[in-house]
DNA sequence: GATGCTAGCGCC
DNA sequence: AAAGGGCGCTAGCATC
């Protein structure tokens, strides 16, 4: 496949580079040179899609292929299998710094120093060469579909920062006016909030009560004879007061008032759409990590705003249980994947007489992932160790490995950062005290426990996106991206995709086509179900209910 | 006035 | 006796 490297030159222009030479143009033909060269299925190398793409969509111009170099180039000098000297080079330390373009600073192109103008040519061919000299029998293969996986879908995150989530502010005025009251004035509170204040405050018998400052709080709730040490909503629950009521109330309404009330919608909801801004591989386990808009919480109050364009719908579709069953793939656990038949691999380990009831199957497999070494999880592990060897033995492995300092890998070949690297340590923590030492040795075993399973979850679903994004886009007529069935979220193991009614049947084949093809992909050994939850639904908030199932 | 931290909440 | 992974966002508070 050819492959076409663009590069920023001094002056607003571009350096184009591919097998039988190079060319430069001016930045403002690179629209119509892309769309052009875009029918010979090239796979563009840039050095990353949040810079280049968007302009490319804002000019109607959509792309098939491409490579992320700076995705790459982080992914690669971590995997295990990859020799980083074959990294270094030209520039390579350029590679090593550049951080993800945010959208505070969007400016593409802005700065003229080297690191706007790298020689995406050059990177590219280390990265070529290390992934094809990778140690292992089948790595380089594995490291390829990660790479694709990966540059995919970064371009699906600026299609769906692009076109956005379909948004009704009027319904969400609605919600927050019916909750809240009116909208107030800046600094004040509204009025239902400011009614829930008064009534904390008469329970109390605090009348200058400032119910947002903790210490203020925690002082009156120690007057009123509760003792309590925080004064989070689960603690409050547990009590037996007048003021907990309007209390947890006022907590409720608070924070949507804060974080989803008015400022949000003025902030991120514009032309009717909702733009949160996404970035993929932004957490260590490959997972994608948001930095504005809040995407990772799309939270259950205000999705009733989330409705599809008249004569359009969303098709909502979200994977039952993709870690466990990510498990019994990569662990090649044959009992494991039998349970996993069917919708409810919880269920399924019930009826294999694996465990009594559903409740212990999950906290059972729950507690392997995550580490639970007591209560009643820890005390499942001990047992379904025995039914499920291989899948219980993966994970006890990365933890061992995570204990003894090790790095570990997913299945496709992204490995850890080390214990060294900042994964989620505090760097101030001088480990002179064996105790802390041993501390962190733990957690830093609990944190590659989890990550084996995590991040193959993280690379089962970008290959989902990736083919779903590309049925997609054969489902649809000749038009631009959001004139067809497109995608407008995705987080973790769930998809939005907005669709015109009448392909709406075909989008949900789309997306279960689309699942199997990810299971092939990554675990050809060993079929495993991915069974998901369809809906065809108005709204995002109708997404799960029943009724809105489109298919089995 | 800017910055960094925590508590608490939300999502998977 | 208790012991669970990954994120983002806001407000308050401390610090410089």
């Amino acid at each position: 496949m050819t492959r076409v490297s663009l590069s920023r030159l001094p002056g607003e222009r571009v350096l184009a580079v591919e097998d039988g030479g190079e060319r430069t143009l001016a930045l403002a033909e690179l629209p119509s040179y892309v769309a052009g060269r875009e029918g010979d299925g090239p796979r563009w190398v840039w050095d990353d899609t949040a810079r280049w793409y968007p302009p490319l969509l804002a000019a109607g111009v959509r792309v098939a292929r491409c490579h992320d170099l700076r995705l790459g180039h982080h992914l690669l000098r971590r995997a295990p299998a990859v020799e980083a000297r074959l990294l270094a080079g030209e520039q390579s330390e350029h590679w090593d710094r550049l951080g993800p373009s945010t959208p505070s600073d969007p400016a593409l192109f802005a700065a003229d120093d080297t690191a706007e103008h790298l020689r995406a040519n050059l990177e590219d061919a280390r990265q070529l060469a290390a992934v094809a000299r990778a140690s292992g029998p089948g790595e380089a293969a594995r490291l390829e579909l990660l790479l694709a996986a990966e540059s995919a879908g970064a371009l699906v995150a600026a299609e769906m920062t692009y076109a956005g989530v379909p948004w009704r502010v009027d319904i969400h005025h609605h919600l927050l006016t019916d909750l809240l009251g009116p909208r107030p004035p800046r600094g004040a509170r509204p009025a239902l909030l400011q009614a829930a204040v008064a009534e904390v405050r008469e329970a109390l018998d605090a009348p200058g009560l400032n119910p947002d400052s903790r210490p203020e709080l925690l002082t009156a709730l120690r007057r009123a004879g509760l003792e309590v040490t925080d004064t989070r909503a689960s603690t409050l629950r547990a009590l037996d007061h007048p003021a907990i009521e309007p209390l947890l109330r006022l907590k409720r309404l608070s924070h949507l008032f804060s974080t989803n009330g008015w400022a949000w919608i003025d902030q991120w909801v514009s032309g009717g759409r909702f733009r949160p801004s996404y970035q993929p591989a932004g957490s260590a386990t490959g997972r994608w990590s948001s930095n504005g808009g809040g995407a990772l919480s799309f939270p259950v109050q205000v999705r009733p705003a989330a409705v599809a364009d008249d004569g359009w719908t969303f098709v909502v579709a979200d994977v039952a249980q993709l870690e466990p069953r990510v498990l019994a793939g990569m662990s090649g656990d044959r009992a494991l994947a039998r349970s996993a038949r069917g919708a409810d691999l919880y269920q399924g380990m019930v009826d294999d007489g694996a465990v009594a009831s559903r409740n212990d199957a999950k906290l059972g497999l729950l507690g392997a992932m995550y580490g639970a070494t007591s209560g009643e999880s820890g005390r499942m592990v001990a047992g379904l160790t025995r039914r499920y060897p291989a899948a219980f033995g993966l994970v006890e492995e990365a933890a061992k490995a995570g204990e003894h300092g090790e790095v570990v890998r997913t299945l496709l070949g992204r490995g850890s950062p080390g214990l060294g690297d900042p994964w989620d340590l505090d760097p101030d923590a001088t480990q002179v005290d064996p105790d802390s030492e041993l501390r962190l040795r733990r957690a830093y075993g609990r944190f590659t426990r989890n990550f084996v399973v995590q991040g193959t979850g993280a690379e089962w679903a970008l290959c989902w996106i990736a083919d779903l994004r590309n049925r997609l886009w054969r489902l649809g007529g000749a038009g631009p991206l959001e004139s067809r069935p497109h995608l407008v979220f995705f987080l973790h193991d769930e998809v939005v995709v907005h669709t015109p009614v009448d392909l709406a049947e075909d989008v949900a084949a789309s997306v279960a086509e689309a699942a199997a093809t990810a299971g092939a992909l990554l675990f050809r050994d060993l079929p495993v179900d991915f069974p998901l939850n369809v809906s065809i639904v108005r709204s995002y908030a109708d997404a799960g209910k029943p009724g809105a199932t489109a298919e089995g």
